[in-house]
DNA sequence: TGACTTTAGACCCGATAGGGTATATAATAT
DNA sequence: ATATTATATACCCTATCGGGTCTAAAGTCA
């Protein structure tokens, strides 16, 4: 149901990098990384895309009811 | 190139309403809602979510390039 | 031109996100 | 069983977000 959350962890297990790994190579904290993969609702929106950047992504709006 | 905050602004607009009656409806502050529209990078993605569902709408991961 | 509305800044302040770190739990393998 | 690795949770601290408020600028229309 999180989108994001969901992608990023998918994409990150598919390029094979732990989330010690994936923080190092985004510039992103460790601990960042752990909440935003288990969804965590108040996030800041630039480290989201910072981290979906490193797969070409970025956060826009889509249908809420779209799964 | 801000697709969030164009189409939050964008919507608004088609729907009639000012800044401060949208932030009024969503449950948003005004001060929030502008720097929003103004494409401000460090919004919390809960507050973002919050202003995007006003139109059924979430924050999805989409491609970069797409404009 | 001048009223009026809408949007854009700046200021202060409380609440909290994110980093670092340490510990705990879970998963995997030997 | 027990190393090893990965992920989850908790603490403290600093930076800053978001709200409220006020002022200024930019549109809009008579």
């Amino acid at each position: 149901m999180n989108a994001i959350a969901d992608y990023i962890k998918a994409q990150r297990k598919a390029a094979g990098l732990t989330q010690e790994e994936f923080a190092a190579r985004s510039g992103l904290g460790l601990r960042f990384i752990r909440e935003l993969e288990q969804g965590k609702k108040t996030v800041r929106l630039d480290k989201v895309n910072q981290a979906l950047a490193m797969f070409g992504m970025t956060a826009i709006p889509g249908r809420k009811d779209d799964e």
